[in-house]
Formats: C-alpha cells, structure tokens, sequence
DNA sequence: CGCTAAACTAAACATTTGTTCAGTATCGCT
DNA sequence: AGCGATACTGAACAAATGTTTAGTTTAGCG
C-alpha cells in the first residue's frame, strides 16, 4: 500500500471528526465547528491542522463554507446516500474448492446474502483463504475474502486476485510481465508462481479480483 | 400512505439540480449557485422555491450555510413480501460516533443487510475502527467491526470489544481485574485504558463485543 | 373582472464562515 | 542555546451565504 503519511494526534482527531461529521450530516463541517469539538479558542489551530490535512494529501478544499472534502476513498463507505431497501442484497455463493490436476472444480456451498454496498453490484462470490501467502498484507489463512468474478485487465494496478490451485484458494498480487500472470505473495517463503497463457493445465487458476475480507474474530 | 406532493416545474429542477449538486460534490449547493444555474436574477426566487421543497418534505434546512439536506423520499423499509433472501437477512446499523467528555453519542448513519449467518442472530451494529491500537491483532484503522451489542461477562476471556472515546472508536482486549475494566491495545505505542466502575464520565464507554471484521482491499 | 398562487426582480441586512496577522509555548533535534 | 515543527490564543477582516422586505408579472379560476 502507498503508505499516506502519519498523523498527528491533533490532526487524527480531526480528520476523524471530519469523516463522522460528513457521514452524518452530508456535508462538510465549518471550520467553527470542528473548533468547538476540539474545544479550541481560536480557529486558527483549526487553520493550521487543515493546512496541514491538506498537504498530507487527505483532505481538499475549494472556496466557500464549507468546503472541506474528503480525499480517502478507501473509506469502504462513502455512505452519502444509501437508503436502506431489501433490494439492496445480493446472494453470494461461498465456494468450495475442489482440485484435481487436470480439472480444478468449484462448488457452491451455500448463499449468503449481502448488502450490495460490498458487493458493489458485481457478481461476487466468497472464498476461505487456505494459507498464508498473504499474511503480510494482512490476509490470513482462514480469512474469507470477497471476489469478484471476473479477469484482471491490464488496468489493473496491484490488485490482489483470488485463485485456486493444489492448496485451495490462494489470494496473490497479480503481475502481467511478458505475456505470463505472475502470483505474487506478500511472504517471501511462499514461491512466485507463474502462468503460461497457453499452458493446458496451469498450476494455478484466477477466479477473480478481490473486493474485500471478512474473518471472524469471537471464537 | 402520504401522497407525495407534486413539484411544480422550478421547484423540480431545482431539486434535481440539489440531487445532482451532492452526488458529484459531497456538499449541498449554497443559494447563489441554484440561482446562478437558474440564471436567476434575485436569490429571493430561491429561496421561495426552497420553502416550497421544505414544506412538502422534499429537503430540510438547519441553520448555517449549504444547510439543504435531501429528505429520503423512499419510505422506509419496503418489509413487503416474500423476497427470499428477507428471513436471512438482518439489518445492521451503521453507527457514527460522536463523543463529547460528558455524554456520548452514537448515531446510526444507515442499515447494511447481512446476512444472518454474520450477525449469528445477535443485535449488531457497525463500526469503523479510528486507530491502530491493534495493529498487531491484524485490525487495522478504517476496518469495520461488526459488533454484538452487550457488556461482557466474567466468561468472556480474552474477547475483543469495540468502546468509543474521543478518538472515535477502538477495538481492545477487555480484561477485568480488580472490580476494574482494562482496555489494552495490541500495541504498546496505545496506553492501555482503565475504567472505574463507579466513574462518572469514563474515558471511554464500551459498546460491545466484536464479532468480526470487514475490510475493504481493492480501492 | 378580481383573486390568488407561483414566479420572479431588486435591494438591503445579518450571520456565518474562511483567512490572516501577531503572538506564546512546548518539544525534539542539532 | 538556537531552530523548526506543532499547537495553540486572540483579534480582526473580507467574502460567502441565508434571510427578509417591497414590488412586478403571469397564469389559472370562480
């Protein structure tokens, strides 16, 4: 990940309060009121904290009142809308992975039905991360990650893509150098696995992008 | 059941344009510039047309300036009929935090549907993790959390709950040791927090039991 | 016709709001 | 000690913005 530079306790609690206040109310809050949360008494340490902000590269600002906008779109949600309404979920089929060198298969376990927020309106289906490739960034093994169906294309800059291969589901970062898809793990125990477009039988097979993870944390 | 009013030509366009206006800049357009794409020679034609979109319900207005909110016009949940997916399903509220030294504040900000293998048939809402305090449990700021709202009991060992403070929301061991609640973070840069049971204004207020955890990957 | 509502123009006014300038204080680093 | 970054207080100002009051115009309707 490009590391966005740190911040500042100051600075946290602020572009913190920023993100709730626009969540909540749909718009930016007035440089007055983020002074009031913070209990400062004058708004120019809200100035300077936004200056600040602005020059990490987490916030803009245009003219007017109120003209803060947010930067971070990794907010998962950029809940600025949203109503609530049943056709709003989408079923997702959790798969499970069968392999066999010559024929790799997968199978529908069950549906769970999720908010179209996560799925994004794709067509999407959930896979049990089975090692620890990913561990590095984060993914573990027993993780259920989010995929979307469907081929990486060469606009595709670092993603992360799930596929399925001996061990199971893997997830890896995905390389396209001379004309071979490179697998990539984040753990340099896990060696880089290459495939061929014309191989029969590849070692591994991309079932698709991933959007998100899910692991459950209470035993 | 309440028969929406209808909308004469201006205040329709006008709302379209409001609609437009807050899908693309994340803030409400301030009066002058409905009457500059009304080309509108008074902002007083504004304004009039504004109350007119109050009464009927079509936005609402707080005090300050970009202070248009648009109404959700769609009535709330359609619990109509027999969607499969309905008995699976459990809305979960998406909270904001807001805290003040005196009394806090948790707002729902808007319903995710999960699937209820997710939410185990418990009460759950939402929340979005504010800093790195357990980085080194893999939950990382910005993660949700899906947490079970309850105190935890003497059985729960070594849980995870979500509190809420002035840095917005944290995830943290829970330990109870001499009549007292400890909410230790996995990192040692976070100093752990003490909950006296008898306090008035704690420093931080747990809300419940984290279940588990969400993360969006691709950006 | 006369009435009313909607749809404006025009001009002021009161707040809200962003910005800036001049200081003070603390901390880590050299 | 000196320096720069961060973190503020206090005060003032100008621009942006919401609101109000007074008047004109048009269209529909009884």
């Amino acid at each position: 990940m490009p590391e966005q530079s740190s911040l500042t306790e100051s600075q946290n609690k602020i572009f913190n309060f920023i993100t709730r206040y626009v969540a909540e109310h749909k718009r930016p809050p007035s440089v007055r009121e983020i002074q009031k949360q913070m209990k400062y008494k004058s708004t120019n340490a809200v100035a300077e904290v936004l200056d600040a902000l602005e020059k990490k590269g987490y916030i803009a600002r245009r003219s007017g009142a109120r003209s803060i906008e947010i930067l971070q779109q990794d907010d998962l949600m950029n809940f600025g809308f949203g109503s609530p309404a049943l056709d709003k979920v989408a079923p997702v089929p959790l798969m499970s992975v069968d392999w066999f060198a010559k024929g790799e298969k997968m199978k529908p376990i069950s549906n769970l039905y999720l908010d179209k927020m996560l799925t994004q309106n794709r067509e999407c289906m959930l896979l049990r991360v089975d090692d620890d490739g990913m561990e590095k960034s984060g993914i573990l093994k027993r993780d259920m990650v989010l995929v979307e169906k469907r081929e990486p294309s060469a606009s595709d800059k670092d993603v992360l893509v799930a596929a399925i291969c001996e061990d199971g589901a893997i997830v890896r970062s995905y390389r396209f150098i001379n004309e071979r898809v490179h697998l990539v793990a984040s753990s340099r125990s896990y060696s880089e696995r290459v495939i061929n477009p014309n191989e029969k039988f590849p070692e591994a097979l991309v079932v698709g992008v991933v959007l998100s993870l899910f692991r459950n944390i209470l035993r």
